[in-house]
DNA sequence: ACCTGAACACCGTTCAAGT
DNA sequence: ACCTGAACACCGTTCAAGT
């Protein structure tokens, strides 16, 4: 959508180019930190840029949201191809799953829009959840068919699983690896055949 | 901590506590619907008081947050006491899991404060925290006594299980029942007995 | 073309003045 | 004692003026 994104219509000046690229990370870095309460003008300060500069680029506090967690949406379709290419189906679900988390794992900014606990709408990270669920369905696909995925597991559970367990992980006084236990239970539950009986 | 809890000291003029239920009341309604950004002023209005009022009784957002989700918690005291008199151990065990999420399900504050999503701190819902923990383990370590959860479960995984589910219910765009799914294959995984060679 | 920062708007919080 | 609402502070966003 924005002019800024690839690499349509006139490129833009190399200097315009270097300050975007400045925001996004100081924008990453701090998000990540400190959550979503950092200020805008911290951010332009820290890229050594205008506050005028970074509404320009980003229309607003949530568009700069957006389009790290866009960002970040790129490791994770790279992290779904390396599960894919594992041969054990075990093995491959439990990559995608694991890894998936400890993304996450340190960046607050990323946790908080997945939880879904912003407004954060998710144009603009359409195209980049499509690749991503793509590879998974297909990890979990064949998971089932191998019999170490519960039958009844589809693709669409995924994303609730994920953030259940983040949420363990999500703005805790210190980090801790609480949340492997958690990951720990829920996994159980996924590698373990349906009970008999069980509704649709 | 503030003279207007318990029953300690003057009591207050009549209306003075009517004012404050009355403040309870609008803003846990109004945090139930639309979550934490409606605006202080907005409250003090529902309750027809002035904005001073509502400060006088909540020294912040925050408190006022605070008091609503300890009221909250009594309800769940009150449904671990029924849970506990239940002679079933797998359904004692259901029951305070499933009522724990209904009775967040229509309340954004309330799932947002135990999300921990705020910089909520728990200075005043420790004595009824105690209490709800108190009935819950009796029921977990009933539950896998009975062999009926998983042998190494401990009320210890409570929490971070229920707010795992519950991140599924969490500011969806309209109300769902996704979570029940959620449920269900977070339950499948307690009533398993934990595969042998499990580390601690 | 792109940059800057002063100015505006919004909302949490305070406090001087009322009864 | 308790109440009120105007005023203040903070931060997201805009825009007129620069280069």
């Amino acid at each position: 959508m924005s002019s800024h994104r690839g690499g349509e219509g006139t490129p833009m000046r190399s200097d315009a180019r270097r300050n975007r690229e400045r925001l996004l990370d100081s924008a990453a870095r701090l998000f990540a930190a400190r959550g979503r309460d950092v200020q805008m003008e911290e951010i332009a300060a820290d890229a050594n840029v205008g506050l005028g500069t970074l509404y320009r680029n980003f229309a607003s506090k949530q568009d700069l949201f957006v389009e790290i967690v866009r960002r970040r949406y790129l490791g994770l379709i790279d992290l779904a191809e390396r599960a894919e290419s594992i041969d054990d189906p075990a093995a491959a679900f439990r990559a995608v799953f694991v890894g998936y988390l400890e993304q996450a794992e340190c960046d607050s900014a990323f946790q908080l829009a997945l939880l879904g606990g912003s407004d954060l709408r998710w144009e603009g990270v359409e195209e980049q959840k499509a690749l991503f669920a793509e590879r998974v369905r297909r990890i979990i696909e064949r998971g089932v068919r191998a019999g170490v995925l519960r039958g009844d597991l589809t693709f669409g559970d995924f994303p609730a699983l994920v953030c259940g367990v983040m949420s363990t992980m999500y703005f805790k006084p210190s980090p801790t690896s609480d949340w492997r236990r958690h990951l720990d239970l829920v996994l159980t539950a996924l590698e373990t055949a349906v009970p008999q009986g069980a509704e649709r």
